[in-house]
DNA sequence: GTTTAATTACTAACATATTAACAAGTTCAA
DNA sequence: TTGAACTTGTTAATATGTTAGTAATTAAAC
């Protein structure tokens, strides 16, 4: 059983970490009925005036098929407003509508007030070391990392004998 | 337009460092045909035996509800297996079947590898100090962090003049 | 001992993530 | 110039994230 790795779970460790910061700032997000991805999106529109899908899904690490749901969601409820480039029909270009863009003047302060709370509960200089070091992670990703070469004879899924394939919804009761 | 907020989002960068480092271990889980969290559950049950829905979804950062799913589509797969306490009908054990476990045992190398590979690109002290901060941060999530005030008037979603709620499939032509 | 509260896992409804495939627009070379 | 290759955004299908609420079970209060 004890097939320990000798490496712990870095995206995990990551993951809690970034759940750990965002539990702070997901009420006020919600208080104004906006998902985070929203307001990633609403955020980057704030600094840009406008931008390209692409662009977005670069500054908002939202990978092309979800931002198109994303966008159309938000220009549903009038959070953005989509144009296409007439020089090159194929480009769309992105911009924060009026009211959303008072949203953001309203949103900003609370955010700013939070990282505050933030920063008196951990300490400005794990903030700012952990500022440093992601930027030493990202800095990074240009570097090429070799990968490992894959088995032909995999034991993935569906290489078993007794495919039963049945539905399990819920656990049933112990006697069976 | 420049409603430059004042600290740098956090939650993304962690987001978009937790991509980079994912980016290198996706394909070796897509080989076998598993995802992320299937992953992240596999793994931890191969270093316990047995758990318990509610530690997995500690242990793996994933909601009640999506393990729920998570859960139920590994069981149909036979990755898992769940059975109900009986000294206790609400609770249920899960575990690992003797094919995942076998799949695990092929498994960890690749993990490790990659890892190396890893080690090799960035340099061993930076990983090291990156888990050394992730601890930190993750340490600090005991300590009660103050959270902002939430204004009654919030310019919140649906709160506008002309609620058109017209379905922004696609993005139209220019002329109109 | 019965009513109430707390636990545990779950379903429902919607938004997003992921991979694959596609459609329209543009570029470029034969 | 026309047709293959490329670019950009999109849809489709499935898995997961998120919030709210529920059913079954157990524990606690009275």
């Amino acid at each position: 059983m004890p097939r320990k790795i000798a490496f712990r779970n870095l995206p995990l460790l990551l993951l809690k970490s970034r759940e750990s910061f965002l539990s702070h700032f997901r009420p006020i997000l919600a208080h104004y009925g906006i998902t985070e991805q929203q307001w990633r999106v609403m955020r980057a529109l704030s600094e840009q005036d406008a931008l390209e899908p692409w662009q977005i899904c670069e500054a908002c690490q939202i990978l092309s098929p979800s931002l198109a749901g994303v966008l159309s969601r938000m220009e549903d409820v009038g959070l953005v407003e989509r144009r296409r480039v007439p020089e090159d029909q194929r480009r769309v270009l992105v911009r924060l509508t009026a009211h959303s863009q008072a949203m953001v003047e309203e949103l900003a302060p609370l955010i700013e007030a939070q990282y505050h709370h933030l920063e008196a509960a951990v300490g400005e200089d794990l903030l700012t070391q952990l500022y440093a070091m992601l930027d030493r992670v990202l800095q990074y990703e240009s570097r090429p990392v070799a990968h490992v070469p894959l088995p032909e004879t995999a034991l993935s899924i569906g290489a078993q004998k007794g495919n039963g394939r049945k539905r399990a919804a819920a656990v049933r009761a112990d006697q069976d």
